[in-house]
RNA sequence: CGCGGGAUGGAGCAGUCCGGUAGCUCGUCAGGCUCAUAACCUGAAGGUCGUUGGUUCAAAUCCAACUCCCGCAACCA
């Protein structure tokens, strides 16, 4: 049956935790969560796309005293720049969304108060051996031996024997329920990580403790006002509060589950074990997919502050732009597998496939319309080589791109578009139109619109990765903004209907020039 | 026996789940073209797919063992 009611998707990233400024990951699930949403959104789906930051929880608060201000203030300043981040990487979300915010604590709230009522949440103490410095209880096991026998944290800080008054989360009742979760196919993604995770389950689950009361920064637990909850409970429940929930919107209704939620690996546990858990808990609907994408390396090495190797994204636009970046991240990297990148290889990257080869393609063909036909748009007769490039290109337009998207191997999907572009290129080479120009205009004609019809098809696949630079190609190809969705690839008649309008291809600009490699990068 | 990731032509990486012409970007060499962003196109050289053994008509891909490299305190996706 044809899909005439466009399915609502609804795609989150994790949210951030604001106690330091935006890097090079956050950025990149940023940016592939915004790839998928345009993705979505061209195939005609309805796309709700979700991020934000994550602002409670000792850390926050620890950082605000450091500076000595007020927990909020460093919130507010922090999350402008995650969300400065999106805003300039060309991340369109529907709501960025902040902890802080009092519909997101009515939400965590509601949720604790079901999971109450379900009878999974009971107080009792948390015990353990608690080093005040490193504000983290450690297990017996992890404990190091100091001088005289001190029993030490891993980090040689002293600890001490703690008792704290908690709330505890049945985790263990769910072991079952989770286990089938995580065998199901598809629920998390890639598979490495699924095996971990089952690999976890299966070793037993513990009750989670999800309340603190030694300090206040987060949301307050329901009944018991000296409790605060555990960071990941009110941080998990970001992607209801986003909806409407606990209220019954239409928004919860269409949106929820979650289509995909895109997270880091380092965090897949939270994800598919814990979170699954307090949703069963609440009786609410599973997400559909999580998936856990790799890390991206500096040259082969984690970024850290104690290296010195942290790159601020935003630079990284600066530099190279958006849209190269972009392409860059989504190309270079095995989606779900770690990645690693450099100045050289942005450059070589952007340079070898969206400036030589695709951003050429383009200039040189409109060169020669705009020269050679006045840039005017006629009908032409198509013969055996243009029906063998139309193909070329539609099936990677229309079959290949979007069906490797879907997939999440934007890499592989970006590399079928690529063959479509070098198709074009040796096309060009073949027909050679500056040749037929003198000896059979007609023919130089149908070569050069054969082009820009593949040109068209083109840009359009490839928006979602690079929305701005695809959209001035698209204007210089006169394409109606309302005619650019995937849905459009079908359309047989817009080139006939773009004769009509009267369009003429006006001579060029390079939309794609290349880049250089910035002076102190490259000594 | 902690957990996980990796080892594929000169460099960086796909492919490994569902065995069957080893793919991509860059680099090298030779040629072509001159419309175009010193870009484009063609051809060539270069790989025992970490090691050893096994299964199979057939293994980068499945099985077993082994070697080496990288993460796993904090910052942190």
């Amino acid at each position: 049956m044809a899909d005439l009611d466009p399915t609502p998707f609804y795609i989150t990233t994790a949210i951030s935790y604001p106690n330091g400024r935006p890097h090079i990951g956050h950025a990149y699930e940023a940016i592939a969560a915004d790839v998928i949403a345009r993705f979505q959104r061209l195939q005609g789906r309805r796309v709700r796309f979700q991020t934000g930051t994550d602002e409670h929880g000792l850390k926050m608060a620890r950082k605000a005293e450091e500076q000595g201000r007020s927990p909020r203030d460093l919130a507010d300043e922090m999350s402008g720049y995650f969300r400065e981040m999106c805003d300039a990487l060309n991340v369109k979300y529907d709501r960025f969304i902040r902890t802080i915010e009092d519909d997101h604590h009515r939400a965590s709230q509601a949720i604790w108060q079901r999971m109450e009522a379900a009878g999974d949440l009971y107080l009792d103490r948390y015990e353990g051996w608690y080093s005040i410095r490193d504000e983290a209880y450690y297990d017996e096991s992890e404990l190091v031996e100091g001088e005289g026998g001190a029993k030490l944290s891993p980090q040689n800080t002293p600890v001490e024997w703690t008792v704290e008054e908690s709330w505890f989360f049945r985790l263990s009742k769910y072991q079952d329920r989770l286990l089938d979760l995580l065998r199901t196919p598809g629920f998390l993604e890639p598979e490495s990580r699924r095996n971990e995770m089952i690999a976890f389950a299966e070793r037993g689950l513990r009750d989670l403790s999800v309340s603190r009361t030694s300090f206040d920064w987060g949301v307050k637990v329901p009944g018991s006002d000296n409790h605060v909850m555990y960071v990941w409970v009110d941080a998990l429940t970001n992607y209801l509060t986003g909806l409407g929930f606990p209220d019954d919107t239409a928004d919860m209704r269409d949106f929820w589950p979650a289509g995909l939620q895109l997270i880091g690996k380092d965090i897949v546990r939270f994800h598919t074990i814990y979170w699954p858990a307090f949703l069963m808990s609440a009786d609410l609907p599973l997400p559909r997919k999580v998936f856990g994408h790799g890390f991206i390396l500096n040259r082969g090495q984690k970024e850290s502050k104690s290296l010195g190797n942290v790159t601020d994204p935003l630079e990284l636009a600066d530099t190279f732009g958006v849209d190269p970046l972009r392409y860059f991240l989504m190309r270079e990297v095995a989606f779900g597998q770690d990645g690693s990148y450099s100045p050289e290889a942005i450059v070589l990257r952007a340079n070898a496939e969206l400036s030589n080869s695709f951003g050429n393609l383009a200039q040189r063909t409109l060169s020669m319309i705009a020269k050679n036909l006045n840039g005017a748009l006629e009908p032409f007769e198509e013969n055996e080589a243009d029906t063998a490039l139309h193909a070329i290109v539609a099936d990677a337009c229309r079959v290949s791109l979007p069906r490797e998207f879907e997939a999440l191997a934007f890499s592989s999907g970006i590399e079928e578009w690529m063959r479509a572009v070098h198709a074009c290129n040796q096309y060009v080479d073949e027909q050679a139109p500056w040749t037929l120009k003198k000896t059979d205009p007609e023919r130089m004609k149908a070569v050069l619109l054969t082009l820009f019809m593949a040109l068209r098809d083109l840009a359009i696949a490839i928006q979602p990765v690079v929305p701005d630079k695809a959209a001035a190609l698209l204007d210089q190809l006169g394409i109606p903004a309302g005619e650019r969705t995937y849905a459009a690839l079908d359309d047989a008649d817009w080139f006939m209907r773009l004769i009509e309008t009267g369009f003429a291809v006006v001579a060029p600009t390079p939309i794609f020039p290349r880049l250089e490699l910035p002076q102190e990068a490259a000594g």
